[in-house]
DNA sequence: CTTAAATATAGATACATATCGATATATAGA
DNA sequence: TCTATATATCGATATGTATCTATATTTAAG
């Protein structure tokens, strides 16, 4: 398997590394989710948690499907497990 | 095993989602260093590389031991495990 | 075609953090 | 004890980022 860049870890952990951000992933673990409903757990702007979200997808460790007027976002568990996983085996973790 | 929490989390992912602590990471993989030794794989102040060791110790991933005038810093594989592992397990990664 | 709803983008601002130079602290050696 | 070396701490500054409001974009419904 190839090596997980350093670029790409520091952007993941970098996304990862954020309570809203967190509590999205968390909250995206069971079912996918429209950016409407991921708003109705936070007391922030939609443009906030937009913003937030995009972070997540240009990682890579969300993905989104537009269905009508919604966005719907999933998790990609794929992702963490090449980067945390990557990062485990780069230090002999695993 | 107890479930890592998010705050710890959140802090371990910051510190190690920054170029310089990434390779300063990978430089303590295989020995430990003193801060001279990994001042002199930067090109950065002196305090600078001081206070990024001592956010990676704040969080556990490096520990650290002083001998004469110098300090070791050491990695912690452990807490590597515990928060990349965590996190993969809560998103059934593994 | 017009309106309403869902989401994204833009611009502004406040807060966090990376970095530096100066300096304090601790320790070894003369 | 005095000096030199290694590291940490402090205060200042510049850069990055989270957040907001306002607005643009897209699409469904009437």
């Amino acid at each position: 398997m190839a090596v997980t860049s350093d670029e790409k870890l520091e952007n993941f952990f970098k996304a990862v590394g954020d309570p809203t951000r967190l509590k999205i992933l968390s909250l995206l673990r069971k079912k996918e989710m429209c950016v409407s409903d991921v708003c109705n757990h936070f007391d922030m702007a939609q443009p906030t948690i937009s913003h937030h979200l995009s972070i997540l997808k240009n990682v890579g460790v969300v993905k989104a499907r537009k269905e009508g007027k919604s966005v719907y976002y999933r998790l990609n568990p794929c992702c963490i497990d090449d980067c945390c996983g990557g990062f485990m085996k780069r230090f002999d973790c695993c």
